[in-house]
DNA sequence: CTGTTTACCTGGGGGC
DNA sequence: TGCCCCCAGGTAAACA
């Protein structure tokens, strides 16, 4: 699933190619993907892209039409691909949306197996509202370590559950939650409350490395995740944690299990992981 | 306020 | 081959 890493990627990917464009056309076969459906996803259409950010798993683009700003919100969810084809390639039934350029030979595709992710246009004075009613929390590779440190120090809930919460720091899914974790040698059900302050300080140092490795690695794709050009990610290739269970832990060779946390299939080793 | 449950969706895999 | 059921997990809304 698009987590931090994958969402960066995607977001690099389109940045370095789209910033400056003017999108001519959008081609709609799924209206519900946008929240207001298609009389907003019109807006789009003759629109400059001025910019592209991120923050978690959550896309910004800055638009611009005629002398007014928008802002394009885009969450992956679960299933969501976003890439660029040749503008005459034909599309399957999972695409929902196409973005058509004036001075590109590329269209932009959605893809969304399971229609989980949404487009939301908003305006740029609203974008401090939608984080806020959220909460969504400082970014993971922004977060400041003692901020995070506290925040965990002061809960009673486990740490897989912390991690997940994308009000207590942004990014992490289910995958990252797992391999930070292993890496950590910290279990997933440690309440966060029962953690010193140098596990936590190695918990945090040990989640922006393993994200910014997967950055460089494209991301992780397991089932649907691909990056902007529609390729793979590598950093599959480096998982220790997620869907290893019955394989030997990479740091003591015990039985890696998977099990329920946090309502969340959980994967980790026994052993090394208290 | 907090914590829990359900809805949103489809494909894949297991059981028979 | 096919049918049924469960599972995958990010977010938001409904609920207790």
């Amino acid at each position: 699933m698009p987590e931090l890493p994958e969402v960066e990627t995607v977001a690099a990917g389109l940045r370095s190619r789209i910033v400056g464009q003017q999108i001519d056309r959008i081609l709609i076969h799924w209206p519900s993907i946008v929240v207001g459906g298609e009389e907003k996803a019109r807006l789009l259409e003759k629109s400059f892209i001025r910019g592209i950010s991120r923050r978690g798993k959550y896309l910004f683009w800055d638009i611009e039409k005629n002398d007014k700003n928008f802002v394009l919100i885009i969450h992956l969810r679960m299933t969501g691909q976003l890439y660029t084809v040749p503008r005459d390639t034909s599309v399957d039934k999972h695409t929902h949306l196409e973005l058509f350029f004036n001075n590109l030979e590329d269209k932009i595709v959605y893809r969304d197996i399971r229609k989980f992710g949404r487009w939301e246009i908003i305006l740029p004075e609203e974008k401090e509202a939608y984080i806020g009613k959220r909460k969504i929390a400082d970014d993971a590779l922004l977060m400041n370590q003692s901020l995070f440190v506290e925040r965990i120090k002061k809960s009673g809930k486990n740490i897989k559950t912390l991690l997940l919460d994308q009000t207590v720091i942004a990014g992490l899914g289910n995958i990252y939650a797992d391999e930070t974790l292993m890496r950590a040698h910290i279990s997933p059900k440690r309440i966060g409350n029962s953690i010193n302050d140098d596990d936590l300080g190695r918990l945090f140092v040990i989640i922006q490395k393993t994200l910014k490795d997967a950055i460089l690695k494209e991301g992780t794709t397991f089932s649907d995740y691909v990056n902007s050009y529609g390729r793979k990610g590598k950093f599959q290739l480096e998982l220790q944690a997620y869907k290893k269970d019955g394989d030997s832990c990479v740091y003591c060779g015990s039985e890696i299990v998977k099990e329920k946390v946090a309502g969340r299939g959980t994967h980790y080793c026994p052993n090394c992981q208290e």
